[in-house]
DNA sequence: CGTACGATTGATCCTGATCAAAGTAAGTGG
DNA sequence: CCACTTACTTTGATCAGGATCAATCGTACG
């Protein structure tokens, strides 16, 4: 639940190119980004939409105090920095280095008004991310450390390409502000998921699914 | 936390008339709940989109031992309901004796695809819920019970009516719920502030904010 | 090889949960 | 209208899960 500088600049700021793709299809400057490095700040204009080309993003809010909450991680593919209002509400990083494809807000709204399609898609996106929210803020409310540890992996199973196998981007301390606990509480859980049987862990950042079923009646 | 079956019957499960609007200005049979009537369930089909006309109505899930979320308020002229898949993922619950506004989903869509305006409005609801929701995920994941509550008052305090004098609609075991705590906890905690003098609880169900800079800090 | 960062493990403390009881308010039926 | 019931709230005592403080370990990197 720390938060200290953990920024360093992108290692790429010039957009390389354009995409064919950005947020469903919507053509975008692409921006390379190092692990770490912040894509927009809290409080930033919220003049463009974001999409994950290559890489991992994590969205953050920090209290006056120090204390950072991580509101979800975004994999390829996947859009993230669309606000109700003229300015962002948290911080986008990049987990990894990542490849962002950046589109104006304004081109959005363009194409919104003139394809039907194109705006339901893009209706139907923010209500399924509003249902992740809403699981999350389950978790968050009324489950243990080991339910919090165990949804986290089958939610990154359920997102990851490779079944059973996962290869977190994210540090401990990512794993710890997402699922409001300590890294120190993190680290025991998962030692203890392992006694269990349920996981395996070959090095800290790959985890095997060992038993599912196991993992499930955990969380 | 504990979750028993606090359910009673719809006193009018009547469709009483054709409201003047439903969501942002659809028409939709009105029915009357009464407090603690279940509008849906979770699982139920999501084939309407639900507006409140008067009262207050609260959003939950249940985990399968029993505990329970609440993961939002919804106040007169508020919409909820509305679902990315086919069923809804959290139950709704009339917190007081309500007005519900329902419209088929379909309505909905039919006019999103023939009204700009009216599909950009659906999409701007959705992401300011969104924004809500990682709100309260940054309450649930890292603060502590005093500003949890203390968030609490404020959060009912903006979306109020009358500024200074909170009318809550629902019970500590909801507050506590919709909090992450448990209802002596909620219940100690505003002993508290009403000790410091941030606030006054002339009925319990009424709050009179004293002192909103104290409040503040408390968040 | 040595440094630095991330992860794990250990010991102790504290906040909020749990268990328990009493107080308060609102209905309900006689 | 009042006694009784029932639901909701408050307060108290104790317990436990996770935080905090502290040290060590492992691994990637310069």
């Amino acid at each position: 639940m720390t938060a200290s500088a953990r920024l360093t600049a992108p290692f790429s700021p010039v957009p390389a190119a354009v995409a064919a793709n950005g947020l469903a299809g919507l053509p975008g400057a692409v921006t390379k980004y190092a692990r770490n490095a912040e894509i927009f700040g809290e409080g930033d204009e919220a003049d463009f939409v974001y999409r994950v080309r290559s890489g991992t993003v994590r969205l953050t809010r920090i209290l006056p105090d120090g204390r950072r909450m991580i509101g979800s991680f975004h994999f390829a593919g996947e859009s993230f920095g669309i606000e109700p209002g003229a300015t962002h509400s948290s911080s986008a990083e990049a987990v990894t280095d990542c490849e962002i494809v950046a589109t104006p807000r304004n081109a959005v709204f363009r194409r919104a008004e003139n394809d039907h399609a194109f705006s339901h898609e893009l209706w139907q996106s923010a209500v399924a991310e509003l249902a992740g929210a809403r699981q999350h803020m389950l978790v968050l409310g009324c489950q243990s450390a080991l339910e919090r540890v165990a949804s986290f992996l089958l939610e990154m199973a359920e997102r990851s390409p490779v079944a059973g196998v996962l290869s977190l981007p994210m540090s401990r301390q990512d794993i710890a502000d997402y699922l409001g606990l300590t890294i120190e509480t993190v680290s025991r859980t998962i030692t203890q998921l392992t006694e269990r049987g349920a996981i395996e862990v070959p090095s800290s950042r790959t985890i095997v699914l060992r038993n599912r079923t196991s993992l499930r009646s955990a969380a």
